[in-house]
DNA sequence: ATTATTCCTATCGATTTAGTAGGAATTACA
DNA sequence: TGTAATTCCTACTAAATCGATAGGAATAAT
């Protein structure tokens, strides 16, 4: 299941995306526009600054604007930040790889070889979705 | 993340699926095997054979067997009985749709359209995937 | 009868999710 | 220089879900 901060803080991205110029966009206009509770936008949009996705600008008339091109981000590094993972189990995950306790041989089990399977085929649509595609009216 | 549920439950059905003939096989067996706890894997075979995908015999000697051959039995079947949508929000789900509340026009939302495109091509890996492929040793 | 097994219901602790609360720090502008 | 508006930060919380565990009823073989 899609977190909620993750459908949050793709929503948006999209709206900073498709703003005009690249004035700083301030987090009541999205939550407004877009249904998000305030304070919890707050805090995605930290996230997505901290984690190199977003600028900001502090105090009266600041907020959040794109420091790359929307066809430069890519929806594969922006679930990576909001949702974690993009494999279903640890053992087959490429940034955040981790060893099964349960199982002996990764390689003899078919969890695994299947979970393999279903990253690929999740990462070739993100690493080929950019904020620029979502943007697109 | 891929539930323990899930994971527990394909390797207990590919166990089954190796064994010869098809006799029943008790759930103690498959839970010294493959490392699950007896109570809890007991649950997920309960589970599996509600919806069709194994049977049961009773008593002594008894014990879970497949009801179909493993080139008929899904993974994209098996999954939704184990983990529930495929998709992974509501309102992309082929078999388990809502509506969301926050969202006035599906066909507008960038996020409903991203997660078509995610849930299409995991689709294409678990139908295309069956018990069969995944008990080949 | 006895034993071995599935079947069923209920409960529980830990973790995660989806926020909320409160205020500090920073900036624009009158 | 003061005030208003904004991001930034920390802490807390209610509810849901996960990963089991407990205890025993029902059923079948011997």
């Amino acid at each position: 299941m899609l977190s909620k901060k993750t459908k949050y803080g793709l929503k948006a991205l999209t709206y900073i995306a498709r703003q005009e110029g690249n004035k700083p966009v301030q987090v009541g206009e999205i939550a407004k526009s877009e249904q998000i509770p305030q304070k919890f936008l707050e805090s995605i949009l930290l996230t997505l600054r901290k984690s190199g996705c977003l600028g900001s600008k502090k105090g009266k008339h600041g907020g959040y604007y794109l420091i790359k091109r929307p066809s430069e981000i890519i929806m594969a590094d922006v679930m990576r930040v909001l949702e974690g993972p993009i494999a279903m189990v640890p053992c087959v995950s490429l940034n955040f790889y981790e060893k099964c306790d349960d199982c002996p041989d990764e390689n003899k089990c078919t969890v695994n070889k299947l979970m393999i399977e279903v990253r690929d085929s999740t990462l070739q649509v993100l690493r080929n979705t950019t904020l620029e595609d979502l943007s697109i009216k």
